[in-house]
RNA sequence: GGUGACGUAGCCAAGUGGUAAGGCAGGGGCCUGCAAAGCCCUCAUUCGGCGGUUCGAAUCCGCCCGUCACCUCCA
């Protein structure tokens, strides 16, 4: 039996025990990215959730089917590909390959499917086709619209009353005429120059909310356990996909929304207006390190607003070093003959806090607490008694879970023997201490810095790394 | 105007009725030939403010102040 997880359900607005529809198999679809630019940290915040529940879930024993869809086509996709005159395959394809590079350096897991929208053009028009066939849709210039009228629930996630939205201030002249402002799109008849593509419902292509229903349900079926995205989805892009997906099979859609709130940068909102607006490439060309950036992004929990700082940055980085050099420490201390300092009680209560946190909704900032205090117990045992070789294997199996977690264990450190020069230079500074010429000593420790490895004298001999 | 969040130390943040986790930064100390790493001590009598409920509240209720998000571009 796997674990119980709570998750707080943006449709119930209340924290739930969850069950997936298939015991023991979660299926879900994480909202991914629209490929016409490279994805900047807010992106990645969202990423890095939807990665941390993905790891969670598996590590708590369910069995993971994950759907990442690619948006590629869109207003910003076409306009894009027009303005560099390449086709929007091209374009995309650029991006979508940006993309992989970027989660892949945050060591984002793959999903299962990252499907392309303009790869199930067919399975969007035959929804299009069922709504119509239920009459929900209407065709208006050309272009098909979902008649929101027809769907009862409408609203039911965001909590938005129609009527209000209606009267509301903001609501803009389309360019596309529609019966009511409040009606959506499905089909968009393509306007001369435009990509589109020619099927029963005319020439045009799908809007924007269609492409999810469409590919989830055929990737996942008509129901399915978790769908998630950033808090700006849940209204208007959920609240159609909602009314698309139940309005053609009168089943319910999801079961679960989990949304992630957004991130600021040093307190403000983040655009390019502000100058404060930060790709992933934009940060690993000032010199920070990507696990260090992962940190940060999961280190407040999903549902919070993130303040993305270059001192949290900072903070973040050193809280990475934390752990690996506890881990060199561990890695190059014998084990102690008896008992040692660090009962295995220790690691435990560090397991059912670590799982305890991630179970309530994942709450990373309690898993990461539970990391430091675990850190710190073991720093103390090695300062003291030593650790049994029992209690160390323990340590290690929890660091695993941590890093199969939350995915921000440094990699081992380079060890005595692999770089003959280094060991050599160790060997010839160790000779001149004991012969007491620390000026010699010194001297090598110096070049070596400069060349980014650090010393380190320890009870059990001279260690070096790599600075960061 | 409608809906919904949030306000805990210099910074990030846990804590949802029982007397303030953890990290970063700062100060002092131990260890070291000196470092590095680590450890120890220190750093909120108090949780935006004012009332109320309670034996007891950061946690529940009311009012006020402040910050923010969404209301069809948006992760």
């Amino acid at each position: 039996m796997p674990r119980e997880i709570l998750f707080l359900n943006t449709m119930t607005r209340r924290m739930e025990t969850f069950h997936p529809l298939e015991p023991g198999h979660v299926r879900m679809y994480t909202c991914g990215p629209t490929v016409y630019n490279f994805v900047h940290i807010g992106n990645l915040r969202t990423f890095l959730f939807e990665d941390i529940l993905r790891r969670t879930l598996q590590a708590f024993g369910y069995r993971v089917t994950q759907v990442m869809n690619l948006t590629d086509i869109d207003d910003k996709t076409i306009k894009g590909a027009a303005s560099e005159g390449v086709s929007l395959r091209e374009f995309t394809d650029r991006y979508i390959a940006a993309f992989f590079q970027d989660i892949d350096t945050l060591h984002v897991e793959r999903a299962e499917h990252y499907p392309r929208a303009t790869d199930f053009i067919k399975q969007q028009v035959e929804l299009v086709q069922k709504l119509t066939d239920r009459g929900h849709t209407y065709v208006q210039d050309g272009s098909t619209y979902f008649r929101i009228a027809t769907f009862g629930a409408y609203g039911k996630l965001s909590g938005i009353d129609v009527n209000q939205v209606k009267a509301g201030a903001r609501v803009d002249a389309d360019e596309y005429e529609k019966e009511d402002v409040r009606d959506f799109v499905l089909w968009k008849a393509s306007k001369p120059g435009e990509p589109g593509w020619e099927t029963p419902l005319g020439l045009g292509r799908p809007g924007w909310h269609l492409e999810c229903s469409a590919m989830g349900m055929t990737l996942l079926g008509e129901s399915f356990d978790i769908h998630t995205g950033a808090v700006d989805n849940i209204f208007p892009h959920h609240e159609n996909e909602i009314a698309q997906s139940e309005g053609a099979t009168g089943k319910p859609f999801v079961h679960t929304w989990l949304h992630a709130e957004h991130l600021i940068v040093e307190g403000q909102k983040m655009a390019k207006s502000a100058g404060n607006f930060f790709t992933l490439r934009d940060l690993l060309e000032r010199g920070h390190d990507p696990l260090a950036i992962r940190y940060l992004l999961i280190s407040v929990p999903y549902r919070q607003k993130l303040n993305f700082t270059f001192d949290g940055l900072h903070a973040a980085a050193a809280g990475v070093e934390r752990i690996g050099n506890t881990m060199r420490r561990l890695a190059h201390t014998p084990p102690a003959a008896g008992d040692g300092a660090l009962p295995v009680s220790e690691v435990a209560s560090f397991t059912e806090e670590f799982d305890g946190g991630l179970a309530d909704d994942l709450n990373t900032a309690r898993a990461l607490g539970a990391v430091h205090t675990l850190l710190t117990k073991v720093n103390q045992a090695l300062d003291s008694g030593g650790i049994s070789v029992e209690a160390r294997a323990r340590v290690d199996s929890a660091l695993r879970r941590v890093d199969a977690t939350l995915g921000i264990v440094p990699k081992a450190e380079p060890v005595a023997g692999s770089d003959a020069e280094i060991d050599g230079l160790i060997a010839e500074r160790t000779a001149a201490r004991s012969a007491r010429d620390f000026a010699r000593a010194d001297a090598i420790r110096k070049a070596l810095t400069e060349r980014g490895v650090v010393l380190e004298d320890t009870p059990h001999g001279t260690v070096w790394h790599l600075t960061k």
